[in-house]
RNA sequence: GGAGUCGGCCGGGCAGUCGCUGCACCCGUGAGGGGGUGGAGGAAAGUCCGGGCUCCAUAGGGCAAGGUGCCAGGUAACGCCUGGGCGGCGCGAGCCGACGGAAAGUGCCACAGAGAACAGACCGCCGAUGGCCCCCUAGGGGGAUCAGGUAAGGGUGAAAAGGUGCGGUAAGAGCGCACCGCGCGGGUGGCAACACACCGCGGCACGGUAAACCCCACCCGGAGCAAGACCAAAUAGGGGAACAGGCGAUCUCGCCGCGUGCGGCCCGUACGGUUCCCGGGUAGGUCGCUUGAGGUGCAUGGUGACGUGCAUCCCAGAUGAAUGGCUGUCCAUGACAGAACCCGGCUUAUAGGCCGGCUCCCCCC
């Protein structure tokens, strides 16, 4: 965990292009993701949250070595189906490629109202920026 | 060539790369890995109809409620589709139609207008007939319009007592006649709806409204994949057994027996420890879950919807929920939009493009 995050901080590409061939697979396992109801209410009962843009990211340190993620954009903010899926799967890929340089974290990313109406580049930089702070906040704890 | 109309189809392509996911195969004790292969739509949407499937209910029948509503066919079924009829719109191809019943009953028909349902004289026209005035005066002529006559014209209205023409009359009027229309009965054609340049009768309306109540005919049990079936921790609780045996006695039966509370004691009653089993059942998991009223091709019956036969193909199945990101390039900027048990329809949204049938107009030969 400490040698992904010392590698993180000296990678080049944060926001780069694709790496093409680094030593560290970027995929994106089910192991990676948050399954289970109860690791869902225990993420969402802790305190962490922080809020970018119109997203608020929820996260709780694990004891997997890993950081995992859940998703929770719900109907009621992005009304379409198809602008519903292109949050999630702008989140899913951000953090595809951020997984190896986060801290061991649960993350559960939640819509808030306005959601809507952001178009990707509004999305990405909300979703970068949170990656940052919460890699701050825990890699030292 | 232009305008229009109907039907069908596509709805970014290609290459590279990094990911996600179903399936079978290989490697691995296992976690997992490898290469292969499949991976959103014409509407996946709205959830408006009709089915399949599942559970519950149900002898049979009726009422109520709801729905459908020209006729015939297609279909698993339909409120859908096809063909036909009728009415309306369009030069036409075509399009549109809750299109059964108003002589079973009830209700409503505003405003305007003189009058609106067993209806009417406001303006107008007439004033033959009766009365009035004038003139010549047996008799006749003229005038005004009091009685009155009149539904042709004006005006009101969505709608005003069938229409046109001729006759007729004081003026008019189905008052009479001809044609058209209407109603009733019959005939003919058609499976039927219905049609008719067919026959007879009736001078002629039995106004509209049933997406107002209603009447008639037909159809209809309820809930939905979070349906439902199975496996099944932990905790609490339910039921049962054992933990304790001994004595008498012939296989069998009888008697006594743990601790604590209530009580002076017995009977009685309540509570309690450990282990195991049983059934219900929560978290969680598995199935349902994709081979189907299925697609494609050929043949064949039918005007058609569609049916039949043969061959061939397997074409998403996720579950905190996959089907995407990036780069290059081309067409020249890609609309509406994302499966959640599955089908058949309807409705709504939709940038742009392709193909075919038909109609009308213009030009050339």
């Amino acid at each position: 965990m400490l040698r992904a995050v010392t590698a993180s901080l000296s990678d080049p590409e944060l926001i780069g292009p694709a790496p093409s061939g680094g030593e560290q697979q970027e995929t994106f396992p089910r192991a990676a993701r948050i399954t289970r109801a109860v690791d869902f209410k225990r993420v969402l009962d802790s305190a962490c949250r922080i809020k970018s843009g119109c997203l608020t990211f929820v996260a709780l340190p694990n004891e997997l070595g890993r950081a995992r993620l859940g998703l929770a954009i719900p109907k009621r903010h992005v009304p379409r189906a198809v602008a519903r899926n292109r949050v999630k799967r702008r989140l899913r890929e951000s953090f595809r490629r951020h997984r190896n340089s986060l801290p061991s974290l649960d993350v559960v990313v939640l819509g808030r109202p306005g959601l809507n109406t952001q178009n990707n580049a509004q999305l990405c930089a909300s979703i970068e920026r949170a990656w940052r702070v919460l890699t701050e906040r825990f890699a030292t704890s």
